[in-house]
DNA sequence: GGCATTCTGATTGACGTACCTCAGAAACCT
DNA sequence: AGGTTTCTGAGGTACGTCAATCAGAATGCC
């Protein structure tokens, strides 16, 4: 036999099917002894509710919002492709996005985004940012406002963010390490770190975790202090030339932020690049044809189609007040290299 | 306004919501012409059926059967794992799924097996078996039936199957190769190479990635014949005394099949574990374990939970005649090391 | 016991689609 | 023109749930 209806829990509980409606919708009007019979019941059965008839009959709409950082970032446009693509796929599934681009550098502007957002036509907002005490507490405002939030990319701790997706940049970073050390093979050398901002939250914690594993199991290679590009291809070049002169035992090169085209055109100036180990993030076209021409030797990612399913996902399941399915949601740390390019 | 709905179809076609739905279903009984106005209603409104309204209505329920190798493999193990986890949070999308366990080195029995399968109370049939002639003709009789079907992990190329849901092998070899490489560092050295099945199709292929990255980008280092181990623990420890003995410079091994258990054994009794090289297939409780201990330096893998959720939701799609989401279906090559163990 | 209050049951109409029947319209064939 | 076949329309029921109404039952209170 199929599965349980509402109105086998009614005839298993002994009440009738508006009853159980009340329960399952915890609508009041219902006697807390009838309540709990209700409740055996659906615990006897088995039952589980059934999303899709409950949306069709209710006539819902997820409609979510997505901040974004705005700006010519390839990683941020790939993963709008992607929230694009998966809407798409979705709109059979009831839900509606639209993407808020904001001027990440500027906190300010973020926290009038969030504010502005129209909250009582939303039903979940994804918000990739960096972490600022104005921003927590627009979250904090969003939650009081009863719409669930979660944090992309970027993790906003302490804001009440029902989750986050993205990757843990602290093993990010150890795995950068790794394969920075196993890659140079050589016992010595120096090793220099760039990034976009060093204040970014997710660089602060790559460094971290790339240092320890550079420390604790290659001690012979230097790593040298992070240097800031500032998206400035030109301020890029500058600071690559400078360092691959003054340190002639330069072995490798880890990326940890966005700023590849400049690292990319400067490394190809000094005539450098293939000598070069060089570890970068997220895969980009750019950072695709890199790998593809062997000038970067592996590219640490998050798979931005993973990334919005699962934060689209997780908006719908705070909204339904569902569990969700961890497993799935647990966004993983993926290495490319030339040979395993998706 | 919302989603165009049948009623709209209807009266943009000036037809009634009889024959929209006889056209929507290809049901015979309409006009050429009047099929056309209706087509192109459709398309003018854009049109798309409400896939869940509708499985609501035919009270559809998707019946699959996984056919996967029976046996103490523990990639199998969690992929079986993966599936009742997936089916169990899908059993609101009504789907439900039965594991027909074969015993996979007889090919008769598989064959057996996969006619055996109840056809008129299947809606799809996810396989994970050897190639043989025999399977190949099975699998286009369950086609001719009007079965779908799909490969799993292993494909079966003509045989009519309709998809293929796993990695491709031959470039998971390579990536294999390459970290084989890179982490040796050294210029000489030999590397041996074992297996359960020299003639199972995913070792072939991976060997042949193996070779052909090794043969480029490694001249330095010996690849030596492939080692069958036959699913037999004994085996694989004689095998692996003798290697490290008769090869003073072996420096890596690379473990293509999931005899794992025995390899890792072998290397603990020769003493020469954490000291080789050690690059396996297939993230599984033990492989984490050796990963997490050191034993193993890097297992090339294919996420269980996304073959499983692919693999039904390929067949869900075959099943409603629906175009699949490509990019969501193409299962990558995972990279696991120590500091990026999901 | 009478009354107000709180619960509960029965019923109904959506939601978007599938599938069925039956009658009647339109087209085709001689 | 007549009869036959092929199309089409109108309408119904169903799927599992939500939401609402209204009448009636049970309970509490004095």
């Amino acid at each position: 036999m199929g599965k349980p209806t509402v109105h086998d829990i009614a005839k298993e509980a002994g009440v009738s099917l508006a009853t159980v409606d009340r329960v399952l919708n915890a609508r009041p009007g219902v006697r807390d002894k009838t309540v709990e019979r209700v409740q055996a019941a659906v615990q006897r059965l088995g039952y589980v509710r059934d999303t899709f008839a409950a949306n069709l009959a209710r006539q819902r709409q997820y409609r979510f919002a997505f901040v974004l950082p705005e700006g010519e970032s390839q990683f941020v446009g790939t993963l709008k492709d992607a929230l694009l693509e998966a809407t798409e796929a979705q709109m059979a599934e009831r839900v509606s996005v639209r993407v808020v681009p904001v001027p990440s550098y500027d906190p300010h502007s973020v926290v009038r985004a969030l504010n502005a957002l129209p909250v009582p036509l939303l039903d979940g907002v994804a918000i990739m940012t960096p972490e600022t005490p104005q921003v927590r507490d627009a979250v904090a405002r969003l939650k009081a406002a009863g719409v669930p939030v979660v944090a992309l990319v970027s993790d906003l701790p302490n804001s009440g963010r029902d989750h986050f997706v993205g990757i843990n940049n602290l093993s990010a970073g150890s795995t950068a390490g790794v394969l920075m050390g196993r890659f140079i093979g050589a016992a010595q050398g120096k090793v220099m770190v760039v990034t976009n901002s060093i204040l970014a939250r997710d660089s602060i914690e790559r460094r971290l975790g790339f240092d320890a594993v550079m420390a604790e199991s290659f001690p012979g290679l230097t790593v040298l202090p992070s240097i800031e590009s500032r998206d400035d291809p030109e301020r890029m070049v500058a600071v690559i030339r400078h360092a691959v002169t003054a340190h002639p035992d330069l072995a490798g090169v880890y990326s940890m932020g966005s700023g590849n085209r400049g690292l990319l055109q400067a490394l190809r100036e000094t005539g450098r690049i293939g000598d070069l180990t060089v570890i970068a993030h997220e895969l980009t076209p750019l950072t695709r044809v890199a790998l593809q021409e062997r000038e970067i030797d592996a590219v640490i990612t998050q798979n931005v189609g993973h990334l919005v399913r699962s934060a689209l996902r997780v908006l719908r399941a705070k909204c339904d007040g569902v569990g969700i399915f961890e497993a799935q949601e647990r966004i993983r740390i993926d290495i490319v290299i030339r040979e395993n390019l998706p």
